[in-house]
DNA sequence: TGTACATCAGTGAACGCGCGTTCACTGATGTAC
DNA sequence: TGTACATCAGTGAACGCGCGTTCACTGATGTAC
């Protein structure tokens, strides 16, 4: 972590009380849920008043967006690094699954259920771009195992796909790897989101293995 | 609805007065979020005072439970008309998108980011497993188009499976009929939750043509 | 090295708010004779 | 049909709570000469 000391004391004190603030907050979230988060509650919990957070967030609103920025960062980063490792779509799989598990919430306050009215600041839809490109890409790269060779949807979705390749910046893909990308991102979100949600606790199975499949159906049959 | 005007003018009345209650909290989900529900909001948007709506509900959990109730009922009952009406997997599916997107705040009260600590009570579990084992009888049934041809998922996995058949109360599954219902739920509800959080407004995309090719690809592979 | 000043972290009191919930009460509706 | 009583919907005042946020302030830390 170089740069981490960087600064004057001042400054780095600052950085330090804000990371706190925030892991703190984080704490509350994996506790409560994200909408019962409290400023008041968190300075208590740092054994200090509550104003005293004025000083490093302008309220509330800034600390959540500052939240929600910093999950999509650390998942772009997750990814980003994962891919220049040279993980192909098995191995980002992996690598979204275990980013989701080692926090739900913090998985939740990007995939879960949205607030109305609420609307992200340009710079994270940002992030979220850079995270679906990052996907994108490897569905791009011809699959190792089998060629392309994917079951050709609809005619009028492989129309509509050629229509919409222009939302990663500079990146015009094609429409099967649009498809690909797709069907990776939303199989691992239901099976990741249903897990994360405790909804095949009922019947006491384990989720890591219809996840594996899923991942399996996506290398196999590209769609 | 035969059968609503049933009971003493009294019990019409109360009945009368919780629905207009459910209905306005309803409408405050869809508004706010669930978790900015308020007993004392729906009084006022009543014209009626806040200690009114005690004559009715025990208090807010009881509340939010009951509308949790609903949800689950709701959507039991339309995929169970839709089963009844010879539907197969695809007008199932059909059902359940039609029935997310009509509301999706109360999709999103069974399917979406849970709050930690909170354990649903005992009936709408139960409800749940009616509404899957709905689902689980489609894929038992064998499909129409291709007969089973299945590609065999990891031995493990249908080992795995085959250990957790007996949760659909008195209907044990075989693995594949299983591992079918768990692909349906999964990547319906992966396409569904993040069309209705707008995760696909950034690129501009109609999400019901993917959703169309994911019903296709369980019909056309069974996996 | 020492003094004068500026910066800034944190305090405590206070504001207004809306929340869930209780309680004693009023007044209307229904029931029994 | 009329009177006596019970049931019950809704009111208004009140309680305690925690919230976000502001403000004037104290005291410590850093800077300039």
């Amino acid at each position: 972590m170089a740069g981490t000391d960087a600064g004057t004391p001042r400054e780095r004190y600052r950085a330090q009380v804000r990371a706190e603030i925030k892991e703190r907050a984080w704490e509350q979230i994996a506790a409560a849920g994200a909408s019962a988060l409290s400023l008041n509650a968190i300075a208590k919990q740092m054994g200090v008043s509550g104003p005293a957070l004025y000083r490093y967030f302008a309220g509330r609103d800034e600390l959540i967006t500052e939240l929600v920025r910093d999950a999509y960062r650390s998942l772009a980063d997750t990814l980003g690094a994962a891919s220049a490792a040279g993980a192909d779509l098995t191995g980002l799989a992996r690598a979204l699954r275990d980013w989701a598990l080692a926090d739900p919430q913090r998985y939740f306050l990007i995939y879960g259920t949205p607030v109305p009215g609420y609307h992200a600041p340009e710079d994270t839809t940002a992030i979220s771009v850079e995270i679906m490109t990052t996907l994108l890409d490897a569905c791009t790269t011809p699959a190792r195992t089998t060629p392309t060779a994917a079951t050709a949807p609809a005619a009028q979705f492989t129309a509509h796909l050629a229509d919409h390749r222009d939302w990663a910046a500079g990146r015009p893909a094609p429409s099967d790897a649009l498809h690909r990308f797709l069907t990776f991102w939303t199989r691992l979100h239901g099976v990741l989101s249903l897990e994360l949600a405790g909804h095949f606790a009922t019947m006491g199975f384990a989720p890591a293995l219809l996840f594996a499949a899923e991942v399996d159906s996506l290398r196999t049959h590209g769609n």
